[in-house]
DNA sequence: GGAGCGATGTCCT
DNA sequence: GGACATCGCTCCG
Protein backbone atom coordinates (compact mmCIF):
# COMPACT_ATOMS: atom_id res chain seq x y z
CA UNK A 1 0.00 0.00 0.00
CA UNK A 2 1.18 2.92 -1.03
CA UNK A 3 1.18 5.25 2.37
CA UNK A 4 2.32 8.83 1.16
CA UNK A 5 -1.27 8.71 -0.52
CA UNK A 6 -2.76 8.24 2.89
CA UNK A 7 -5.32 11.44 4.25
CA UNK A 8 -6.83 11.55 7.66
CA UNK A 9 -10.70 11.90 6.98
CA UNK A 10 -11.70 15.23 7.96
CA UNK A 11 -14.62 16.18 10.94
CA UNK A 12 -17.03 17.15 8.55
CA UNK A 13 -17.80 14.57 7.14
CA UNK A 14 -18.37 12.68 10.36
CA UNK A 15 -21.19 15.75 11.47
CA UNK A 16 -23.70 14.17 9.19
CA UNK A 17 -26.25 12.37 10.09
CA UNK A 18 -24.77 8.55 10.47
CA UNK A 19 -27.11 6.70 7.35
CA UNK A 20 -25.24 9.36 5.53
CA UNK A 21 -21.55 8.72 6.71
CA UNK A 22 -21.69 5.05 7.18
CA UNK A 23 -21.65 4.13 3.73
CA UNK A 24 -19.07 7.00 3.22
CA UNK A 25 -16.76 4.86 5.57
CA UNK A 26 -16.60 1.87 3.33
CA UNK A 27 -13.33 1.31 1.35
CA UNK A 28 -11.67 3.63 3.63
CA UNK A 29 -8.97 2.73 6.08
CA UNK A 30 -8.32 2.39 9.56
CA UNK A 31 -4.87 2.95 10.69
CA UNK A 32 -2.93 2.29 13.68
CA UNK A 33 0.51 3.32 14.51
CA UNK A 34 1.93 0.50 16.79
CA UNK A 35 5.50 1.35 17.87
CA UNK A 36 7.50 1.48 14.50
CA UNK A 37 4.60 -0.50 12.71
CA UNK A 38 1.58 0.44 10.82
CA UNK A 39 -1.29 -1.80 11.28
CA UNK A 40 -3.88 -1.29 8.18
CA UNK A 41 -7.33 -2.22 7.32
CA UNK A 42 -10.13 -1.17 4.61
CA UNK A 43 -13.62 -0.76 6.66
CA UNK A 44 -16.06 -3.24 4.43
CA UNK A 45 -18.59 -3.64 7.14
CA UNK A 46 -20.30 -0.48 9.53
CA UNK A 47 -23.49 0.07 11.51
CA UNK A 48 -25.19 3.68 11.87
CA UNK A 49 -26.40 3.90 15.55
CA UNK A 50 -29.23 6.86 15.92
CA UNK A 51 -30.36 8.86 18.96
CA UNK A 52 -33.38 8.94 20.72
CA UNK A 53 -35.36 6.97 17.84
CA UNK A 54 -32.94 4.07 17.71
CA UNK A 55 -33.85 1.69 20.74
CA UNK A 56 -30.52 -0.40 19.51
CA UNK A 57 -28.79 2.49 20.09
CA UNK A 58 -26.57 3.47 23.38
CA UNK A 59 -27.43 6.86 22.92
CA UNK A 60 -31.33 6.22 22.91
CA UNK A 61 -31.55 6.24 26.98
CA UNK A 62 -29.87 9.79 26.98
CA UNK A 63 -26.38 10.91 28.22
CA UNK A 64 -24.67 9.08 30.93
CA UNK A 65 -20.98 9.22 31.50
CA UNK A 66 -20.57 6.04 29.56
CA UNK A 67 -22.17 6.79 26.45
CA UNK A 68 -20.67 10.95 26.74
CA UNK A 69 -18.54 10.77 23.81
CA UNK A 70 -21.68 9.52 21.41
CA UNK A 71 -23.48 12.95 22.40
CA UNK A 72 -19.90 15.09 21.81
CA UNK A 73 -18.37 16.34 19.15
CA UNK A 74 -17.85 14.27 15.58
CA UNK A 75 -14.86 12.22 14.93
CA UNK A 76 -14.39 10.87 18.01
CA UNK A 77 -13.43 7.27 19.28
CA UNK A 78 -17.01 5.47 21.39
CA UNK A 79 -15.21 2.31 22.67
CA UNK A 80 -16.96 0.40 24.60
CA UNK A 81 -16.82 -2.85 26.37
CA UNK A 82 -19.35 -5.78 25.78
CA UNK A 83 -20.12 -9.29 27.40
CA UNK A 84 -17.50 -9.57 29.74
CA UNK A 85 -14.81 -10.07 27.17
CA UNK A 86 -14.68 -7.88 23.68
CA UNK A 87 -14.42 -4.11 23.20
CA UNK A 88 -15.98 -2.44 20.28
CA UNK A 89 -15.15 1.07 17.87
CA UNK A 90 -17.08 3.50 16.96
CA UNK A 91 -17.01 6.94 15.06
CA UNK A 92 -19.51 9.70 16.54
CA UNK A 93 -21.49 11.69 14.18
CA UNK A 94 -23.17 14.58 14.28
CA UNK A 95 -22.54 18.35 16.07
CA UNK A 96 -21.51 18.56 19.48
CA UNK A 97 -24.84 17.93 21.94
CA UNK A 98 -26.25 15.59 19.10
CA UNK A 99 -26.21 11.85 19.65
CA UNK A 100 -24.95 9.59 17.07
CA UNK A 101 -22.07 7.25 15.42
CA UNK A 102 -21.16 4.45 13.01
CA UNK A 103 -19.90 0.59 14.58
CA UNK A 104 -16.95 -0.81 13.05
CA UNK A 105 -17.61 -4.05 12.41
CA UNK A 106 -14.83 -5.55 9.85
CA UNK A 107 -11.96 -4.35 8.02
CA UNK A 108 -9.74 -6.38 5.23
CA UNK A 109 -6.67 -6.44 6.97
CA UNK A 110 -3.84 -4.60 4.50
CA UNK A 111 -0.64 -4.18 6.58
CA UNK A 112 0.89 -5.00 9.81
CA UNK A 113 -0.91 -8.96 9.77
CA UNK A 114 1.82 -10.11 12.24
CA UNK A 115 0.86 -7.89 14.65
CA UNK A 116 -2.26 -7.79 14.57
CA UNK A 117 -2.69 -11.92 14.67
CA UNK A 118 0.22 -11.29 17.72
CA UNK A 119 -2.47 -8.83 19.59
CA UNK A 120 -5.68 -11.31 18.51
CA UNK A 121 -3.50 -14.01 20.45
CA UNK A 122 -4.01 -16.55 18.04
CA UNK A 123 -1.62 -19.24 16.21
CA UNK A 124 0.76 -17.98 12.83
CA UNK A 125 -0.97 -18.61 9.57
CA UNK A 126 -4.70 -18.32 10.91
CA UNK A 127 -7.83 -17.83 8.74
CA UNK A 128 -7.11 -14.35 7.74
CA UNK A 129 -11.07 -13.98 7.36
CA UNK A 130 -11.48 -14.21 10.85
CA UNK A 131 -8.72 -12.07 11.85
CA UNK A 132 -10.76 -9.24 11.55
CA UNK A 133 -14.29 -9.80 10.76
CA UNK A 134 -16.67 -9.00 13.51
CA UNK A 135 -16.26 -6.06 15.92
CA UNK A 136 -14.74 -7.70 19.13
CA UNK A 137 -11.96 -9.49 16.65
CA UNK A 138 -11.20 -6.64 14.90
CA UNK A 139 -10.82 -4.13 17.66
CA UNK A 140 -8.45 -6.87 18.94
CA UNK A 141 -6.45 -7.23 16.08
CA UNK A 142 -5.82 -3.63 16.63
CA UNK A 143 -5.03 -3.36 20.07
CA UNK A 144 -8.14 -1.25 20.73
CA UNK A 145 -9.38 0.04 24.29
CA UNK A 146 -11.56 1.95 26.09
CA UNK A 147 -8.68 2.91 28.43
CA UNK A 148 -6.05 3.30 25.46
CA UNK A 149 -8.33 4.93 22.69
CA UNK A 150 -11.69 5.69 24.54
CA UNK A 151 -12.39 9.39 23.43
CA UNK A 152 -9.49 9.79 20.94
CA UNK A 153 -9.67 12.29 17.94
CA UNK A 154 -10.10 9.98 14.69
CA UNK A 155 -9.52 12.59 12.15
CA UNK A 156 -5.57 13.08 13.93
CA UNK A 157 -2.85 12.07 11.42
CA UNK A 158 -0.83 12.18 13.89
CA UNK A 159 -2.57 10.39 16.26
CA UNK A 160 -1.88 6.40 16.85
CA UNK A 161 -5.26 5.71 16.08
CA UNK A 162 -7.23 7.50 13.13
CA UNK A 163 -9.03 7.15 9.79
CA UNK A 164 -7.89 7.89 6.45
CA UNK A 165 -8.26 7.30 2.74
CA UNK A 166 -6.56 6.54 -0.16
CA UNK A 167 -7.26 6.54 -3.65
CA UNK A 168 -9.12 3.78 -4.64
CA UNK A 169 -12.45 3.85 -5.97
CA UNK A 170 -15.52 3.96 -3.64
CA UNK A 171 -16.90 0.11 -3.38
CA UNK A 172 -20.18 -0.93 -4.21
CA UNK A 173 -22.29 -1.19 -1.27
CA UNK A 174 -25.08 -3.31 0.20
CA UNK A 175 -27.64 -1.89 2.72
CA UNK A 176 -28.81 -4.84 5.58
CA UNK A 177 -30.65 -4.75 8.56
CA UNK A 178 -28.30 -4.74 11.44
CA UNK A 179 -27.00 -7.91 13.67
CA UNK A 180 -26.30 -9.45 16.84
CA UNK A 181 -29.09 -6.88 18.45
CA UNK A 182 -32.43 -7.45 20.02
CA UNK A 183 -34.29 -4.50 19.62
CA UNK A 184 -34.64 -2.55 16.58
CA UNK A 185 -33.20 -5.19 14.71
CA UNK A 186 -35.46 -4.76 11.70
CA UNK A 187 -34.01 -1.00 10.36
CA UNK A 188 -31.85 -1.27 7.77
CA UNK A 189 -28.71 0.37 9.00
CA UNK A 190 -25.54 -2.03 8.20
CA UNK A 191 -23.56 -1.27 5.21
CA UNK A 192 -21.09 -3.67 3.48
CA UNK A 193 -18.88 -3.66 0.96
CA UNK A 194 -20.54 -6.17 -1.71
CA UNK A 195 -19.02 -9.29 -2.39
CA UNK A 196 -16.15 -8.29 -0.18
CA UNK A 197 -15.17 -12.27 1.79
CA UNK A 198 -14.11 -10.24 5.31
CA UNK A 199 -17.55 -9.11 6.03
CA UNK A 200 -18.77 -11.03 9.34
CA UNK A 201 -21.62 -13.41 9.01
C1' DG B 1 -21.83 -25.58 9.01
C1' DG B 2 -25.19 -24.38 12.29
C1' DA B 3 -27.58 -24.18 16.81
C1' DG B 4 -26.72 -23.81 21.72
C1' DC B 5 -24.33 -21.98 25.45
C1' DG B 6 -20.98 -20.26 28.94
C1' DA B 7 -17.66 -16.73 30.12
C1' DT B 8 -17.25 -12.31 31.77
C1' DG B 9 -17.23 -6.57 33.08
C1' DT B 10 -19.82 -2.57 33.09
C1' DC B 11 -23.59 0.16 33.50
C1' DC B 12 -28.38 1.36 34.30
C1' DT B 13 -32.92 0.62 36.88
C1' DG C 1 -30.36 -7.96 39.23
C1' DG C 2 -30.31 -8.22 34.56
C1' DA C 3 -29.30 -6.72 29.99
C1' DC C 4 -25.81 -6.63 26.67
C1' DA C 5 -23.98 -3.50 19.31
C1' DT C 6 -19.55 -10.92 21.13
C1' DC C 7 -16.71 -14.84 20.59
C1' DG C 8 -15.22 -19.51 20.52
C1' DC C 9 -16.20 -23.86 22.01
C1' DT C 10 -19.08 -27.91 21.97
C1' DC C 11 -22.29 -31.12 20.04
C1' DC C 12 -25.07 -32.69 16.38
C1' DG C 13 -25.99 -33.69 11.80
Amino acid sequence: MDLSRLQALPRPLYDRDPRLVGPDLLGKILVRRQGRKLLTGRIVEVEAYLGADDPAAHASIGRTPRNAVLFGPPGHAYVYFIYGNHYCLNVSCLPDGVPGGILFRAVEPLGGLPEMIKLRGIAEDPDLRRLTSGPGRMAAAFGITRERDGGKDLTDAKSDLYIAEDASAPPEVVITRRIGITKAANMPLRYIVAGNRFVSR
